[in-house]
DNA sequence: CAGAATCCCCAAAGATACTG
DNA sequence: CAGTATCTTTGGGGATTCTG
């Protein structure tokens, strides 16, 4: 910040140092597996129940939700409430951090979003260059 | 947008359709994977040959680094650029759109960076709680 | 209802070797 | 130098069972 020299490029990773690319690394190892995003996305709507979470998540086993909240709960990024009652209950919500981090997702759904259209056609006119 | 009313709770990703999840799921099945993030970091440098890429990306195996871009060439997010010499000479740069990736990518490498002390804290305090 | 432990399978990815 | 094919290994993740 000492230049007042505009910048000549766009603004890209190249300008991000080594450690954000380590901490981009990290992030996405931690939620680029297969259920983490969808069950911040199903937590974003507010605190839930073990069962609830597995039925609004189609596909998920009991044992890789539990993994998976395990994670999160690891990481701070969702809390966990056990109720000593019986049959037992236990409530997962977003921590503020959880919460937090559903902005850069937003972004990140966003380009998706704005982009799939072309990127279905390019991987449609990829595969045909390939087979015929 | 037909009302004029001010939103209550802060932007989530519950306030993204169906759509905008799934198309978050597609994009982080895209890019979560071990090499893909650390190509587009590399070539959002600028062009850069096979041999290259391969130096800049410590552990990636050859056969893996060729998966990856030709995965991102079938998306339209790297172009690649064969020049028939001898010996043979291949250039990758990513496309506008693969540029355009980069942007929402530093969005969460922000806040990756923002958050990962916070994040590394929580995960020591919780090891301690399980095992101590 | 929620979680831990066990077993098992298959797809991802590394190593290696061959080709243009 | 770049790409493909084959073999092998590893571990992510599903199904199941048992417990509090």
């Amino acid at each position: 910040m000492a230049k007042t020299k505009l910048k000549l490029v766009p603004d890209n990773l190249a300008h991000e140092g080594e450690a954000s690319c380590k901490a981009l690394a990290q992030i996405l190892d931690r939620i680029g597996d297969k259920w983490t995003i969808m069950v911040v996305g199903v937590l974003s709507h507010g605190p839930m129940r073990f069962n609830a979470l597995q039925r609004e998540i189609p596909g998920v086993s009991h044992r890789m939700l539990t993994m998976t909240l395990r994670g999160l709960e690891r990481d701070g990024l969702v809390k966990r409430t056990a109720f000593a009652t019986i049959p037992p209950r236990v409530d997962y919500e977003l921590t503020p951090v959880g919460q937090s981090l559903t902005e850069p997702l937003r972004a990140l759904a966003g380009w998706a979003r704005g982009k799939q259209a072309g990127i279905e056609a390019a991987r449609a006119a990829f595969d045909e260059g390939q087979s015929g």
